[in-house]
DNA sequence: CTGTTAGCGCATTCAT
DNA sequence: ATGAATGCGCTAACAG
């Protein structure tokens, strides 16, 4: 038989209710009489039940985990950052697939809140800007945090890298290198975080006194594809750019495919840069440099955020991976 | 307030017991009584409490899934494989990375047993072989399923793909395009499908009467370097293969970047096959041949045998995907 | 600082 | 085919 916290209170000499306090790490206990429940814990190697815990109590001891089709890689990223600050609160971690094209999406949120009585909810992107799914954890007074949300930012705490800066320093990278026709593919429009990069992308080129050429800039939406199709066009402009930015890692290898086709060499004749939104780019050949994006970071400091109970907005900061990007041709003489 | 079944069980006007038996499904309940209840549940939109459930009766409606390390590709083709099989039944999934290198591993999944009685535990590559948490499991009497199992065959159901089969199909098909001389490159060594994918390349050849050349195989370790440097060796033979045959893809993307180093066209020169480890196959240039697994397949398929109870060992089919393997230079004419 | 009493929302056992 | 009583293991609200 399982023991339970009447078996713990009997070889401890206490009342159950004591057992429960230690168990919950409440005050008001003395270290004797918590030294010796622990021993009796530790004794009978008892392990609460999560049932009776959730049912008695008001909280469940476990947080729900929303996603949708991202890269395996992003999932990943986020499910271990949101795992590891769990383990950390000794809280179970349930994970929820969800699928934001679905109408009974915000229903099915609301079912596993009522069946479950997690204690909060992650949401990652693209869940963070399903507003049913938002209206309906506020319905249930359920607290949530979001990943990098696109929208409706004002409505919970957050965590987000900085998206304008990171394609501002990656422009300002390939500037500094020498580049002056610097080709940008825009990501997905309906992504915030596309905007954004193109953003940054223009901010750097005002600050270096480069002149924003329209032509040098493509719409892709973040697949190999896309980035292919870009990149033909952009290599058969006149005067075509000596380096290319593509919005995430998915684009830039099909830059470097089609420079491939073309016998250009990279980084020789042409350097290419994206974000490592799916962790390609160790992978491939040749190397690519990319912004590293603290995507487990933020899952971590998102779960943290959730125990807290603090509502804030937190940037964190992101690192330039500097791999095969080198001077433009005309002077590396 | 939420609506429990004795809400429910008012409004129908049948007994709290009643509402459990259609809530359970259970036999012995007439037409027109069911009907009452289940438009009651609908009326009210009262959904379960799983902890009083689990905490009343024998079963949790929880499984876990235990993890470890693998390519984020993989844990997330399992993931989707089992949650999708979860939600048929009605099964929450509580994920569980876990930690093969840590002593505690056993004692950690003990605890994860004993706080949430889950109704059953599905484990991947490579927990299955953890021959501790099987021990664990069965002291507690928890039924459990393997998704390919590296040992111990015989303790539970699981579920598998041929990789001898596999690495046959791919060595003939290889062979079939006029291929003689090919290069193969066995993956890490404690991985069980390294030798059968070792021995499939060995019969292929042993039925199409081509001899076995110990030359041609080179230890990799199922990462991009290892690949690299098998791909290296194999080229600087005196009579290199023409077709390279990796165990995974992240080794063929190796050898694919040996091949560009070396101005070899692929597949022109040299044809490069590969497993879909990592799924990186659609993401390379020159195109890569590969195995494609079903891995997805498997997790669901484990999953139900989960919940049927059978005790099987059940094969499930592998596909070939063509994407780039052509015939030797020697017979292109 | 510690104990007592009650009850969370269901499934179970045993009735009928 | 249905209902009544009991308790799962814990925490809440109080009392001391």
């Amino acid at each position: 038989m399982r023991p339970t916290i009447k078996h713990v209170s009997k070889i401890a000499g206490v009342s159950t209710k004591t057992v429960s306090r230690v168990l919950n790490g409440e005050r008001y206990v003395s270290e004797e009489t918590r030294d010796r429940v622990q021993q009796a814990i530790a004794h009978l190697k008892f392990v609460p039940s999560m049932a009776a815990r959730s049912l008695a109590g008001k909280r469940s001891h476990q947080v729900a985990l929303l996603y949708d089709n991202h890269s395996p890689h992003y999932i990943h990223q986020i499910q271990t950052g949101v795992w590891t600050r769990c383990m950390e609160e000794g809280v179970r971690l349930l994970a929820q697939p969800s699928d934001v094209a679905s109408p009974m999406l915000a229903q099915h949120v609301g079912e596993l809140i009522d069946q479950t009585r997690v204690d909060g909810v992650i949401l990652s992107s693209p869940v963070t800007d399903a507003i049913a799914v938002l209206d309906e954890l506020e319905a249930r007074g359920v607290p949530y945090v979001r990943i990098s949300p696109g929208t409706e930012h004002s409505r919970s705490s957050s965590v987000a890298m900085d998206d304008v800066q990171a394609a501002d320093d990656m422009t300002t990278h390939l500037i500094n290198l020498g580049h002056r026709r610097i080709g940008f593919i825009v990501g997905h429009v309906n992504h915030t975080a596309s905007d954004q990069r193109l953003f940054g992308y223009r901010r750097a080129l005002d600050r270096a006194g480069i002149p924003f050429e329209p032509r040098y800039v493509r719409q892709g939406d973040f697949d190999f594809a896309s980035g292919e199709a870009a990149g033909d066009v952009l290599l058969d402009l006149a005067n075509p750019p000596t380096a290319i930015f593509a919005s995430n890692d998915d684009m830039a290898a099909g830059v470097l495919t089609v420079a491939h086709r073309r016998g250009l060499s990279v980084p020789g004749d042409l350097s290419v840069a994206g974000f490592d939104d799916t962790a390609l780019a160790s992978q491939l050949w040749p190397p690519l440099t990319t912004v590293r994006q603290p995507t487990r970071d933020l899952a971590y400091a998102a779960t943290g955020l959730l125990f807290s109970g603090e509502t804030v907005h937190r940037r964190l900061p992101h690192e330039l991976v500097v791999r095969g990007s080198t001077a433009p041709p005309s002077i590396q003489s």
